[in-house]
DNA sequence: TTCTATTCTGCAAGCGCTTACATACAGTCA
DNA sequence: TGACTGTATGTAAGCGCTTGCAGAATAGAA
């Protein structure tokens, strides 16, 4: 430092904010008052007289004074900033997820923090990092597989936590009903006609054993046996929730003894590699065998994927009103649950007769 | 907060990290040295003895201390975070390049602060908005278009920048070559004996007027004439770069007078929709229109988009690494290239007869 | 032995804020 | 008028670290 050299009529660089920035004692200086009644007025406390604080905010608009955060933070163990784990950032999901959070925390002004979440930095979390922890007031966990007994740890640390993705008791959690949805997915196919129905699933990625998948296919499972089908073990895959995975999984199922006329892939992406295996294999989808997704990815509309939307970007900004919520003080536990939609296409027929 | 009951005797609290968490000072005691010498030993300092150092080392571990950021970032003014701003956070672009920042970040334990570079941030930002950088070390512009003149503004603060997705001079910068891709699609199309090229570009989303569209169109337009062709105006048509607007993009195309018996689309994305539009019109890719994308998007090989591919996740860390050189003050300014290459799948073929 | 380098460690002054506590100054009310 | 109450501001003590400077200890050279 050393910007002491000029006054502030004139003060080229306080001016340009680039070099020797303005600090709260300028501000304090400037409006003639203390450096306590500036951050009372900057922060809108109560008890700051209108004309004082008016004086104080033009001051700092003069000086293009900022506050600074670590200062701020160290001073107060606030950090208006949280974090945000995933297990996997490229996914469309995930990213669709951190846009709707983003979206209102700019306008809260609060940061981001994003982080991976593989397995040990999860571990670490759940039992409150100090290194994450004190940078960030509070965490949100999409598709961190908890459990109940991970959200009980989570809720004794005294950080707000959201979840999506898995319905919890212990803290804040936003979900779909996924049995809800795996139903919607077999009673469409069961409606069509279809009798023989495969199921593609998976779990890798979404950390060691998730509940999505298993959820997903219990509910698919008793939507057929409501019907009066059952599902065969030949007749389901893992298939990895990846493109290729999916492309495999059909590939298999197709060449079972008895080959299933529909099938339901768990993810939209799996559904991308099961038209591909179709056409591979010279067979049309929707009048040869019908297929099925979840999710509703952007691409979908354009390969005409039949699917079950879930509204990704709605669930971060729901995320994030949850977390504000909680860091402002209200705001009790509670799960959320997320509207599921049949998106009818073309990859979706009657049997082949 | 709550659970001190247990403890393994002694210290309870300070164990196990949850409440009173452990200040550099109960580490000096606990080693029996000072704060500073602690915070020297904690940082690999020259000059602290073998001995000492393992004694602080140990200390620290028992009582699983962990620095404290927002008073280390105020003490010495480093934050060991970088911003990274982008346009549209949700693009399958971003968040490729944000996994491969992550991925390098996340071992040399840096943080990464992600925020949306609207224009308004975009502005604040080159003119070394206060907020942002008194709270990070450094940033990553991904897709921001920034030309030289705004390069040379951000060269002026003294905060290490990468930018991705422009060659520039004034800051490190890393991107393909727009111009060289562009010719590897065209030179593919008139290999395959197609004189009648279409070209699908767009501006939106990437702020206001960014230099990769006009690149791209620019040396799609000078390998046509190099074999002695034009591109006539009917035959270039913005798409967006959404997979509705490639969509519509192909259909406006297909109803010229002289349609064009090839496309090119600046993006696979747009590619898509241009696979959707040659379905709706019964007309198939590769036979009786040839397409061919940008980008190389996981989807495009399971839809057989023939495309030129760019390594985004390399780029992401190759951005990453370049930003470290930086924050530990190596690293010249200089422009790194990233290589193109052909990916030939099936919606490139002769043109019909 | 004495003197200079060299290595190691501690002291203490901040970094720029927030906030408990104290003070001051109107009004109100009895 | 005095005792309160409510509002507005200031004082100053940190928050938990880093780091310039100085002093101590050790080693090597004279």
């Amino acid at each position: 430092m050393g910007n002491d050299i000029d006054g502030n009529s004139g003060s080229i660089e306080i001016e340009n904010g680039t070099l020797g920035r303005a600090t709260i004692d300028d501000v304090a200086r400037a409006a003639g008052v203390s450096t306590a009644t500036v951050s009372r007025a900057l922060r809108n406390h109560a008890y700051v007289a209108e004309s004082t604080r008016r004086r104080v905010l033009q001051a700092a608009e003069q000086l293009s004074y900022v506050v600074n955060s670590n200062a701020a933070a160290l001073a107060s163990g606030q950090t208006r900033t949280v974090g945000l784990l995933a297990p996997l950032l490229t996914s469309w999901y995930t990213s669709e997820v951190v846009a709707g959070v983003e979206e209102v925390f700019a306008q809260a002004r609060y940061d981001l923090l994003i982080g991976t979440a593989n397995p040990l930095a999860r571990e670490r979390i759940f039992r409150g990092d100090a290194r994450f922890q004190q940078r960030i007031d509070g965490v949100i966990l999409v598709d961190v597989f908890c459990s109940e007994e991970g959200a009980s740890q989570l809720a004794a640390l005294d950080t707000p936590v959201v979840v999506l993705g898995e319905r919890l008791s212990a803290v804040t959690s936003i979900s779909v009903d996924n049995k809800r949805g795996a139903r919607m997915a077999a009673k469409h196919l069961i409606g069509l006609g279809h009798r023989r129905i495969g199921l593609v699933g998976g779990h890798a990625h979404l950390d060691v054993v998730h509940n999505v998948p298993s959820e997903r296919a219990a509910g698919f499972k008793s939507a057929l046996a409501a019907a009066g089908l059952n599902l065969p073990g030949q007749l389901v895959v893992d298939g990895d929730f990846t493109i290729e995975g999916g492309r495999q999984a059909i590939h298999t199922l197709l060449s079972r003894a008895r080959p299933p006329t529909a099938v339901w892939l768990m993810s939209d992406e799996m559904g991308f590699g099961a038209l591909q295996a179709l056409r591979e294999l010279n067979l049309v989808a929707g009048r040869d065998v019908s297929i099925i997704g979840f999710d509703d990815h952007p691409a979908s509309d354009a390969f005409g994927l039949t699917t079950i939307r879930q509204p990704v970007r709605d669930s971060g900004r729901l995320g994030a009103r949850l977390m504000l919520d909680q860091l402002e003080g209200f705001g009790g536990v509670m799960h959320h649950p997320i509207e599921l939609t049949l998106v009818d296409r073309l990859t979706c027929g009657p049997p082949p007769a």
